[in-house]
DNA sequence: CGCTGAGTTGAAGTATTTCAAAAGCTGTGG
DNA sequence: CCACAGCTTTTGAAATACTTCAACTCAGCG
């Protein structure tokens, strides 16, 4: 039973060419290129894995998760893609999608047609610059997550899923404020990290206990000892920031 | 106790602009840019976690893996590179590596500098739409993998890395002659699919007595049974070409 | 007030690791 | 040609981490 797709690809006039900054993709994006702008609802289906399509999605607004799934139905969510993230779901051909993109918030992307989004690459440095580095912090952050997939222990795995999002959620205002929202169940959690929802539910519990952090209303996560979260991640925050975010 | 690099980065002059087929990066370096190969044997560390650098590198010939240690000195290989594929260590910074590069056996690789890489992607659309389309290989190998590491048996691990090896070697010659020769212990095979050594024998015997599959000489694997290697893997053959193929 | 979905907990089962020892293979020097 | 060292593979037994199943709690919501 595959699931409905919610939105179908636009076609957009071409992009013109301005150099843009080194932070704001999606500014340009919302002041200059309305048309390309979708709105998602919560449990929409953007794109289905194996899907044919024509475009790169920026996230303006909401949560977006990336996944992929096994004969059985066990699901991996592969990475989330938050306000500023570049998702290229193209698999080698370049014409069919490698992942499912669902919406884990309501909240709004730009589709941009492969052809605009390529000239833009070309005609604007700027704009290419800030691709790639957003392309170089996927990639790194994917690896450190397949390090703590293949070898680390299921405290190891939550600690620096949690670790990773505190670093991509404060990267823009730059607080050090360790309370982090989460738009997602155990269950999601657990897809993320490669493990039951059960032994989500009883890790954070263990970490609780040892005074690591606290969790209100489901899933506010606020961050008691950020060192020994970075300890049982096996990464510091300034490190693992200075990995993963574009500047 | 870091290992030593092996080798230091070389300055070259710019490459000159030229149109590339779809096929040929490495082609192109070897006739055209000669001052950029450089020679490693087995063992020698290219480049380590957390290095600066400035170059891209394209195997030209031999086996390297991309890896990241944890503190405890578990090693994770994100992923193996031959012949013809672009490593770009990368992190978002765009200087400081995110992974550590190790020849698995001797060969040569091509290190361009940033500049020179930058300036063909520019210039040359040929070379830009299949690097792109090796980036877009990368990006879908590594999610499929990671979808197995985090949901995936460890029978199923192994068959996909086996099904995986397969498709990547194969798909210069087309032919459907199910032998690989992996260049590498069954402990780097646990570190690639996230097993212990132990485990990797176990789960190989196991397929072996299950006649899916036969290992001579240490690792010199012939594929009896594809069916049952794609069924374990939760992949097919062609899926998985179509998918990770450049073309 | 009862329904629903998410989180929590215990008990049992399973997959995988770890430890340890033995066997096989490969190259080296006597 | 043999003996030996060093490394990989193989096998067994015990330990561990994680999952599954099932029951219960709790909060939000009609």
């Amino acid at each position: 039973m595959r699931p409905e797709l919610s939105h179908r690809t636009l076609n957009g006039d071409e992009l013109s060419v301005t150099p843009v900054g080194c932070t704001d993709i999606q500014q340009y994006l919302v002041r200059n290129r309305a048309q390309y702008l979708r709105h998602f609802d919560k449990g929409n289906y953007l794109l289905l894995e194996g899907e044919q399509y024509d475009v790169v999605f920026v996230v303006i607004s909401g949560w977006l998760t990336q996944s992929k799934s096994l004969a059985d139905g066990e699901t991996q969510i592969i990475d989330f893609a938050m306000k500023g993230d570049v998702v290229d779901p193209a698999s080698a051909d370049r014409s069919t999608s490698s992942i499912t993109i669902e919406a884990l918030t309501e909240g709004t992307v730009a589709a941009v047609p492969f052809e605009s989004w390529e000239k833009l690459m070309r005609e604007s440095s700027g704009f290419r610059h800030l691709a790639q580095c957003i392309e170089a912090a996927n990639t790194t952050r994917r690896a450190e997550r397949m390090l703590r997939l293949g070898k680390g222990t299921a405290e190891t795995r939550l600690a620096y899923a949690i670790l990773e999002l505190c670093v991509r959620l404060h990267s823009p205002c730059k607080t050090n404020d360790p309370v982090i929202h989460l738009p997602m169940t155990q269950q999601i959690l657990g897809d993320f990290t490669g493990l039951s929802s059960v032994h989500v539910c009883r890790t954070f519990r263990r970490m609780i206990r040892a005074g690591i952090l606290g969790i209100n209303n489901h899933i506010d996560i606020r961050v008691y000892n950020p060192d020994a979260l970075a300890e049982l991640a096996g990464i510091s925050h300034d490190d693992l920031r200075n990995e993963i975010i574009p500047r």
